[in-house]
DNA sequence: GTTTTCATGTAACCCGTTACATGATTCA
DNA sequence: TGAATCATGTAACGGGTTACATGAAAAC
């Protein structure tokens, strides 16, 4: 029990979403899927696997095609095992996909809630975004103002490095500030290779 | 013991070895040198300054000026404590600061050096903002083909998360080659408002 | 006089990794 | 036939936060 993150879970549920899988591809998938802001090992996926299925929202199923029951336990314990949402398992996912709150604001609980965004209602989807933008700009404004305190007391690379801090959320904020153009004007992201 | 984050001890030691200071006051600090990056509380600091002590890199002085000595503790403990480096201590920086290693090019540990690069020989910084350049071309093409392999199971928005992501890794990128050529020209980077 | 900020600490918890243990299957 | 990869799991540890506990000093 206890073993979330949020944004594993939420993860997990989404990719067994779309078809059921083994602990180990899942694990890839996760990788790819949030590679860019996040990682998983074992120790961490599968206890929550098994945390997932206590709650009622994964099923294991031991593959008919291939046995694989090595001696390792005692009674034929240990197959390879795949793993299915329930019916509770994909409400909740709708749940956790219909989310908007400040939550997901978050960094992390936005990457995942973005990389899902296929999946999303579209007013959600402008609610996350003008959300996150939100959330950065307040954040840009508390790191503006703390810097012109210090300003003078700080040397060349200490500067620098701030600067450079800043420039990454406000790069962020204009990803954003395109996003939502995007979404209101109803049209694909730029570079979208879609209809 | 144990309490150790590499990072933290490093800065740490690094705003000691300006000026004494308060843990309180050394939080505060911290959280605006590493704040773009890192924030640390009190529940990390204080045990990692004893650990320090301990350690022998740190001293405690009682300031003379406040007794500020609280009935908390049973026998006068508990006052407002200044910490100092020691000689030990001292020698402890120079030698973080003279690491240039491949833990200098991770992420955070990254982050540290660079922002006490003004207390940095030349020749390190130079190997440290090399070593970080190469890391990160790595991670890019690393980043890149495993783009290349899913490209085409991967939506709209996944693929945006992963080009943004693949971006941000690109720019600093361009940060650290902008620094390298202000290092080899010995000129202060952009921007400077010094000498 | 009361709120804010200064100031120090700790215990309970959380989230996650590393290293280990075990073995099957595939491919050169 | 041996290496790489598939596949599952756990125990020990690491590193950090939150919430709590306590109180002085300054500011309003």
């Amino acid at each position: 029990m206890s073993r979330r993150s949020g944004i594993l879970e939420f993860a997990v549920l989404g990719l067994l979403h779309d078809s059921p899988m083994h602990g180990y591809e899942l694990r890839k998938r996760l990788n790819v899927l949030l590679g860019s802001f996040r990682a998983f090992s074992y120790g961490t996926l599968y206890p929550c696997l098994k945390s997932l299925v206590a709650q009622g929202y994964l099923m294991e199923e031991k593959n008919p095609g291939d046995p694989y029951v090595p001696a390792t336990a005692i009674n034929g314990k240990r197959s390879k095992i795949v793993y299915r949402l329930t019916p509770e398992g994909k409400q909740r996912f709708e749940e956790l996909l219909s989310e908007s709150g400040p939550d997901a604001w978050e960094d992390e609980q936005f990457g995942v809630h973005f990389a899902f965004f296929g999946q999303t209602d579209r007013a959600v989807r402008m609610r996350v975004l003008e959300g996150r933008r939100n959330r950065l700009e307040e954040r840009l404004e508390r790191m503006r103002s703390a810097l012109a305190k210090t300003r003078e007391r700080l040397d060349r690379y200490t500067l620098e490095l701030q600067r450079h801090g800043l420039e990454s959320v406000e790069r962020e904020v204009r990803w954003l500030n395109e996003l939502i153009e995007t979404e209101r004007g109803n049209r694909a992201p730029r570079g979208g290779d879609s209809p």
